[in-house]
DNA sequence: TTTGTGACCGTAA
DNA sequence: ATTACGGCCACAA
């Protein structure tokens, strides 16, 4: 269990934050915003060792292909669908629809942390 | 110092 | 639709 840097956890839940209720992200996708091209491993590193015992919405991060990251069947996969329909997202096989559920931020929206 | 390990990603069979 | 690779990088052992 790799322990990701402190700072950089925060950064990264703080960006996992910005995805809207009802909407979806990447692990790469917020490595980039976060300021972290090319980490996506890393962002799952982080929520993991924090999600348990922090406010971070994880369970809006999926893979770029739409799957959830756990696999189909298990408990972690389970309650992860069962957060998402409580948003209102429909999870067909343990799979998203990214044309319908995929966060699309505003160029405005993506101004607001470089300061 | 080297090696193995991830809640990953893009490309190519 | 799957599988396979290589790339990615911080950490732990």
């Amino acid at each position: 269990m790799p322990q990701i840097d402190h700072e950089k956890a925060l950064r990264i839940c703080e960006t996992v934050n910005r995805v809207p209720v009802g909407k979806v992200s990447s692990y790469g996708f917020i490595a980039d915003l976060a300021g972290l091209p090319g980490r996506a491993r890393m962002v799952g590193s982080a929520l993991r060792q924090v999600s348990a015992h922090q406010n971070v919405a994880w369970h809006r991060i999926i893979r770029a292909d739409g799957r959830l990251a756990f696999a189909s069947g298990s408990d972690a996969a389970h309650r992860q669908t069962e957060m998402l329909r409580r948003e209102g997202i429909v999870v067909v096989n343990g799979r998203v629809d990214l044309t319908r559920y995929r966060w699309q931020p505003e160029l405005a929206e993506l101004l607001q942390m470089n300061y």
